[in-house]
RNA sequence: GCUCCCUUCGUCUAUCGGUUAGGACGCCAGGUUUUCAACCUGGAAAGAGGGGUUCGAUUCCCCUAGGGAGUGCCA
């Protein structure tokens, strides 16, 4: 049996870093299988659905190169398909009507609380709290089935919602593949409900019947629905349907180990493009988070497709380390596509000032030899300063200082030799502070720093001689000259 | 409260009864050096605690502590 698995985030908010995940492990698990991976909105909460949380979470998979093999299905569409699957359920005797109102329930529930809560709180003997805590368990089991009726009788004047008759006695378990073999006592599985009083279903409901007719082999999915496994298990059963595989994978946590908010990185996944990531970084990092295959760090999606597994997925929980996203970042600028990292950088240089074509194409110039000087866009950004400046430049401190009484003079003395520099590459730049020295005895720790300061008023830069080759001629001579005029 | 799950350097993790407990990020030191990076070399840094099982436990079992998830006519 070929392996479906799918991604299916509820619209009702950004792609977020966990859901991206998410998204990657059921990409990778179908790619590792030659199965399909497939993409199912979950639209049934009509009140919290947006389309413009539908489109960010598109535009956000996209983005990282989350393809799904084949369109977008819109559960509420199918929500027809649901109700019918609900009526046989009633017609079978596997659900029920409930005719009691959602103040009702509160009701039990809370007098569930109380009752366990007084019984925590007075300082009642052993004996008498365990008889209370049986009175209060008693009341929460009995929102179980006083509401059950067999024969369903036509009452179409009381607003009803149907439930699913869950199991009474024995045992739910599923065989995870992440979490193992999970277990629990079928007391502890509600009656959920498959239709509203409004007689739409719920995603209790929904999930199933659509993985199921989407042909879904393996639900991967965040831990937080490790109890729902347990809970939609009798839908599969009572519909006759086989059991997926489940495994559920541990969320992300933010770096002080909460989960994760606004504050820590619940950003949505195109926040972190607008930070100055590259997609195939995000990717790397998010595949590492809660997955690993031996020491290996660098993956492509292609790599890790090839080796990709559940049992290598650990079971705690990760934080997000926005260090360690730089790291694997840098690792991509330095080794995507010149182009494609220049059309990038230019885009954030854009962002503070429209760039001329003569700046774009020093830039271009200097790109390759400039990409270990920063782990994210705007670094990289910052690092082409001395280069975008524009004249006359501003001293830092630093600079004023090599520009003193002898750094003036030493500036001075390149100047002409410089200036009669023909060919002007990096190389030939060289040879020439080169022969300067040897003529005049000084070192480059002597000529260096004034003729650095003059060049980049005292931002970081890379060699001189290429600085000088990247500004051009022109643009070389021009700095050198504002500062011997201006210290005249 | 109850049910279920988890626990190796600060963080992500390797180890599938016997290792000097490995790697990565970060950190520290040194090297290189005309600035700042990068780069190279080295270093500090972990089995939550307590009981078992075993010739031998990070590894298997139990307890405790800590953390997480769920407990909706949300998904």
């Amino acid at each position: 049996m070929s392996v479906v698995t799918r991604f299916a985030p509820s619209p009702t908010g950004m792609l977020h870093i966990g859901g991206a995940r998410t998204a990657l492990f059921n990409l990778l698990y179908a790619r590792h299988h030659k199965g399909r991976f497939l993409l199912r909105i979950e639209d049934t909460d009509r009140k919290r659905s947006t389309p413009e949380a539908t489109q960010a979470i598109l535009n956000g998979l996209d983005w990282l190169g989350i393809k799904p093999d084949d369109a977008p299905v819109y559960q509420f569409a199918n929500a027809a398909r649901h109700v019918e699957c609900a009526e046989q359920m009633i017609a079978e005797g596997k659900a029920f009507r409930c005719y009691a109102t959602p103040e009702e329930l509160q009701a039990r529930r809370d007098a569930g609380d109380a009752a366990r809560k007084a019984a925590k709180a007075e300082g009642i003997s052993d004996d008498e709290r365990v008889k209370q805590l049986a009175i209060a368990n008693e009341n929460l089991a009995a929102y179980r089935s006083p509401w059950r009726v067999p024969e369903t009788p036509a009452r179409t004047d009381t607003p009803f919602t149907v439930r699913l008759r869950a199991p009474d006695s024995g045992e739910i378990a599923i065989e995870d593949s992440v979490q193992g073999n999970v277990r629990v006592d079928a007391t502890e599985i509600d009656d959920l409900i498959l239709l509203r009083a409004d007689g739409t279903p719920t995603y209790m409901l929904s999930v199933v019947v659509d993985d199921h007719d989407m042909g879904v082999t393996h639900i991967i999915r965040g831990d937080d629905h490790l109890r729902n496994a347990l809970r939609q298990t009798p839908i599969y059963t009572a519909m006759g349907w086989d059991i997926p595989t489940f495994a559920h994978i541990p969320l992300i946590h933010g770096a002080d180990g909460a989960k994760l908010s606004k504050r820590h990185g619940a950003l949505g996944t195109l926040a972190y493009r607008d930070m100055g990531y590259l997609p195939e970084a995000v990717c790397n990092y998010l595949m590492r988070l809660g997955w690993s295959h031996g020491d290996k760090e660098i993956f492509s999606l292609e790599e890790a497709s090839a080796v990709f597994g559940l049992d290598a997925i650990g079971k705690g929980p990760s934080r997000i380390d926005f260090e360690k996203l730089s790291a694997i970042n840098g690792h991509y600028i330095r080794e995507i596509d010149h182009d494609r990292l220049l059309h990038d950088l230019t885009a954030e240089l854009s962002k503070t000032s429209p760039i001329s074509p003569e700046i774009h194409e020093k830039v271009a110039r200097a790109l390759p030899f400039m990409r270990d000087r920063g782990d994210t866009l705007p670094e990289l950004t910052s690092a082409f300063d001395f280069l975008i400046t524009t004249r006359p430049l501003e001293l830092n401190k630093k600079a004023r200082k090599a520009l003193r009484n002898e750094g003036l003079d030493r500036l001075a003395l390149v100047r002409d030799d410089i200036a009669e520099v023909t060919s002007w590459t990096g190389n030939e730049l060289k040879l020439t502070l080169q022969a300067i020295c040897n003529k005049t005895g000084l070192s480059m720790g002597q000529i260096g720093p004034p003729l650095r300061a003059a060049l980049t008023g005292g931002l970081p830069a890379p060699d001189i001689d290429q600085v000088m080759a990247w500004l051009g001629k022109e643009e070389t001579v021009a700095r050198i000259e504002d500062q011997l005029t201006a210290n005249a």
